[in-house]
DNA sequence: GTCTATAGCCGGATAGAC
DNA sequence: GTCTATCCGGCTATAGAC
């Protein structure tokens, strides 16, 4: 058993992985070096792969600190009553998942990396899944909340819409990453005068 | 003033564009090599050079055609009267922008290369602006027809709901590219439960 | 455990014969 | 105009000193 070891390794590991991911934000996945990784991080060739196996690990990584980061906590702001309308609820789930224009353009990047990835590939397909399963929780609370819906037909309306709902996320991030002049107020106010 | 060579040199450009295309399918953009493109179009190095001065200039042109294919198609389909419902207005531009799972996996590429290519962002930009514009034209005339408002309030209803629509088609871009399972009759009629 | 130096390879682009 | 052969640079990953 190794002494520092289990803690200093993963403050190690996660020195790397934000090195990267700097990296990854400013020249790309594809177009991020190894050398480039190894100037951000301060750290030597030899000393980083003491800790992964490639590039593609650390992108691997990389992609999973991004996404689940703060994943766990859109659930919980979600139990709380009363549900926010639609328009609020975007800008929370973006909240916790996205802060940042950076982070857009990180999640965008994955999506097109998932095609070739294997290992990308299965870290989108999870959060899609996850993300599904929200919303239509949400859309069916909302709609028996907002418009008097029996459980029943809540539910179902709520599989119905739900992607539809997913896209109004996924045109968020979308939106912030490549629009410069994007609001996210006025997004939201988009999204009220879809669903009222 | 050349002989054969005006038209041959564009059949020949788009010989080199096509192939180029299908290597981006299969293997993504940063991935595809000069190799590649080399052997699926069934020319010489030195041949592809003499009409494309680098490998961007070649991805940049594959791009413009993915894009710039039925840009001008989108518009005329809306100008027949009656005009569509939201759900049937979402496939009419699919169809006419992106039919093939292929064309969206390529322009989900392009949105991550726009972040670090000017030419592809240009391009982009450019799509999204006049995308846009079509947008508030449809949702402005739509919401007159169906639900009488008049024409500023129709308009400025248009407007504020712009960037939600926009989602709604690039959310069926992403998840027609990424979901196995996607269905565009369901999501056509997910999008008929969010705009009724 | 960490660094430096380098092996080995593959990429894009070109030169020159035909 | 077109092909073959090749150059050079940069890349990832490793070997070996400390």
């Amino acid at each position: 058993m190794p002494k520092v070891s289990a803690a200093h390794r993963e403050a190690r590991r996660s020195q790397i992985v934000e090195a990267a991911l700097q990296c990854f934000i400013h020249k790309g996945f594809q177009r991020t070096s190894m050398a480039d990784i190894i100037e951000a991080s301060g750290l030597s060739a030899g000393a980083i792969y003491l800790h992964f196996a490639s590039k593609q690990e650390i992108a691997s990584a990389a992609a999973q600190s991004v996404v689940g980061r703060r994943v766990g906590d859109i659930r919980d702001r979600l139990t709380q009553s009363p549900l926010p309308d639609p328009g609020q609820f975007v800008q929370l789930v973006m909240t916790g998942l996205a802060t940042e224009v950076h982070d857009s353009r990180l999640l965008v990047q994955l999506w097109a990396e998932s095609f070739f990835d294997p290992a990308m590939s299965q870290l989108v397909d999870g959060v899609f899944q996850r993300l599904r399963a929200v919303l239509v929780d949400y859309l069916a609370g909302w709609s028996a909340a907002e418009r008097g819906l029996d459980a029943d037909a809540a539910r179902a309306w709520g599989e119905r819409a739900a992607p539809a709902m997913l896209s109004l996320l996924q045109g968020h991030i979308l939106q912030s990453a490549i629009l410069p002049s994007f609001d996210t107020d006025a997004y939201a106010d988009a999204v009220r005068a879809v669903l009222p």
